[in-house]
DNA sequence: GTTTATTTGTTATTTATTTGACAAAAGAAG
DNA sequence: CTTCTTTTGTCAAATAAATAACAAATAAAC
């Protein structure tokens, strides 16, 4: 497959989601037209994305909202359930353990682990908080696909090691720290801390422009 | 002030951090070329990104990493305390509520909003969840540089411009929906679905390679 | 059934970003 | 004190990304 710019990616799950509103508004059809006035961007911009994929579109129609759809949901991955557990049932572990926006998409929560006796043992929507040290056992007899990391810092490096041993391809980093993994291994960092000082970057160079 | 891309705004957190480590080890000094080998970038593009701010560094000898982070922090608003409150004390605006890595980068809370009769009353980190109809009054009697949205996303178009309409400036936006605000309000997203469905693509892709 | 209006897929152009190159400045070595 | 090395700041070149342009295909209008 030819190779896709980091560029159009971030903008798949975009489209995926405005496609996704469209339908639960029956749409049925939309031009590139439309939908990039919709969403802020150029129609140019949206056909070429596309059409790095394929031609999903018929001239001087548009494009069928309900197959778009479910074509990003294919590159994506979303056709098929991705099972992931977190590490670290802390606040934000919890957090993430009982949100049900994730299920929507596919993806299902099947583990969460953490090395506190005050939560191991409890259930989080029915997802028990088992000892990390069940974690290299839990992964050899189950399907993981992803780990979420959402451990302290200074515990993310060697646990990341840890489960590219044991098999895992796919790691969401929340720790802020940039993991070294073998090649084959990908990554998606959330970073909350950079994302917070880049607004206060904008907060700030937008207070100075006004002066 | 000169135009800053988007591209540079985005590292400059990440700067900011390795800088923030290279302290806490006691390197009082470190060359472009050092810094790129650590960071895994090019030496010319982090002279070229800090350029756009100024001289910071010195012929020969390379950048001061103590004065290197305090400028690179001044630039990013980290000099003084901006003070936010989270909309939303479900899950996620409690775990946010409880971490402290954002107070230790000067990002103070100051309060806590919600609806639910189970929650509103209730402390977290010593600060109150208030109900949201006293939302107008508090942002008028304090000073808040920031809010974050972590509302279901039904009512986030509504609350952004309700919080809009009394002043604020910076809305940090949890809820999966693209807001619509003034251009002279600046807006950070953190959209955690896409974040996933972007690891979902690249996994998907990554095994594809590999057959 | 023919004409006109739409709209895609794709190529060309423009703009933005990244990388490379190098003179000038400073430090280190002798 | 002079020479050699390091390293910045900046300009030039190369690469990447976004936008515009347009032929070909289809739909809609009449």
């Amino acid at each position: 497959m030819k190779n896709i710019s980091t560029a159009v990616i971030k903008r798949l799950p975009r489209y995926y989601r405005y496609l996704g509103e469209l339908l639960e508004h029956d749409v049925s059809r939309i031009s590139s037209k439309e939908l990039s006035e919709k969403m802020g961007v150029t129609a140019s911009q949206i056909r070429q994305d596309l059409n790095n994929f394929g031609g999903f579109g018929q001239q001087g129609y548009g494009y069928q909202v309900e197959y778009l759809y479910k074509e990003i949901g294919k590159i994506l991955g979303l056709d098929k359930t991705n099972q992931f557990i977190i590490l670290g049932a802390g606040n934000f572990g919890r957090a993430l353990a009982k949100s049900t926006a994730f299920e929507q998409r596919g993806f299902k929560l099947i583990g969460l682990f953490d090395v506190s006796p005050e939560v191991v043992g409890n259930s989080v929507r029915g997802v028990q908080i088992r000892h990390i040290n069940e974690l290299e056992q839990f992964i050899k007899e189950n399907l993981v696909d992803i780990v979420a990391l959402v451990v302290p810092v200074e515990e993310a490096p060697k646990l990341a090691g840890d489960v590219v041993s044991y098999g895992i391809k796919a790691i969401w980093n929340f720790t802020p720290t940039d993991l070294s993994l073998p090649e084959d291994v990908v990554l998606e960092n959330v970073h909350l801390e950079e994302s917070l000082m880049r607004l206060s970057y904008k907060k700030k160079a937008a207070d100075e422009a006004k002066k």
